[in-house]
DNA sequence: GACAGTCTAGGACGTCCGTCCTAGACTTCG
DNA sequence: CGAAGTCTAGGACGGACGTCCTAGACTGTC
């Protein structure tokens, strides 16, 4: 794997525009603007708009486990980590209202566009479904693990969506105490 | 208001169109190819892409209003309109698995857009909210109406998106019993 | 200093886009 | 019949796109 500084410049600007503009909405040109370079330039590390996306989607993959593997230092109980995963929408709250969930509207997109790297794209999502999935099963869910992770998974979807078209800060701040008080019922009852 | 047929074609392919590749994906030359007419024509009609789209929100939100006038006739008490509005992702389910929810799509990629008529668009978003809340009103819930109706439209959205991204019935019809029955519970609470 | 390998700039290419224009066909009605 | 108004086809236009090519700058090694 090479590790060239331009390689990965672009990768962070693809990332970005991605995310902030939609994949479809940018071009070549707005990504070598955006790392001032030529065009010419990307196209030496990368052939396609397709193997930029794919680049974009592997490091988005890397990071969110590198994110994953820090919430397990910090948090020593599974209830701790499902909670810092429910205060995303609220941690990364500004650019939720402006742009929606990162993962979310990735896949969407890819989904509509019937784009190869589409199923790439879903990794993302079921790398956070499996992790939830772990920490249900330590909190001794162990038989509705994957439906709590689903349940996660989809209220924060949802709370995303609408943060995005309100911009409802306290539609938001009710929405995750809501889910940590859920998440607490849980417990309750796997303690009787 | 004019009521000419090849306008009312148009407006109903761009309408299918957006929904199944999205907005920016849908070209002139798509929609004139899917009426069968010139792209000049088209032009006739509308002067730009921007009053296709008005026209297609404006259409949809004329649609959804019928509907729900509809299911006012139909459905006696509020918790069985409420669960028709619930039922939406079983009853789409094939269509929202493969393009997601119509209106959140549509609203997310015009907000990443910054799209002029992204505000037009939530709108559609907002007709369900507040005939939601209404609903939730004549439930006995009017201190909480809102609030409610927001619960509402965010468990179906969270539902239509993973629904897109995995494909999974079973999680689809699990989720929209879980809301009947939480629905249910809201209105025993009611009763007391 | 010569050379090979790596990286970069700049622009050419064919294609498709949204928009706009023009010419003509069709309808309506005096 | 003929004129006015409505609708349609087809293509021109400037620009932006993804892709690709070429020439040269830079770096390290002998």
């Amino acid at each position: 794997m090479t590790t060239s500084i331009t390689r990965e410049q672009i990768v962070h600007a693809a990332d970005d525009l991605f995310y902030r503009r939609g994949f479809e909405h940018t071009s070549f040109t707005d990504i070598a603007r955006a790392v001032e370079i030529s065009k010419g330039n990307i196209y030496y590390h990368f052939k396609t708009m397709a193997e930029v996306l794919r680049a974009v989607i592997e490091a988005r993959l890397q990071s969110k486990r590198d994110m994953l593997r820090r919430w397990e230092a910090e948090e020593p109980t599974a209830r701790g980590r499902i909670e810092r995963y429910i205060d995303i929408v609220t941690v990364n709250g500004p650019d939720i209202e402006r742009y929606g969930c990162p993962v979310g509207t990735l896949t969407t997109e890819l989904a509509k566009l019937a784009h190869p790297c589409r199923d790439e794209a879903v990794e993302i999502l079921t790398l956070f479904r499996t992790w939830l999935r772990d920490q249900f099963v330590r909190l001794g869910q162990a038989d509705d693990a994957d439906e709590l992770a689903m349940r996660v998974l989809s209220a924060s979807q949802g709370i995303a969506t609408l943060s995005n078209a309100y911009q409802d800060r306290a539609f938001v701040q009710r929405e995750v105490a809501d889910l940590r008080a859920w998440l607490r019922t849980l417990e309750t009852v796997a303690h009787e």
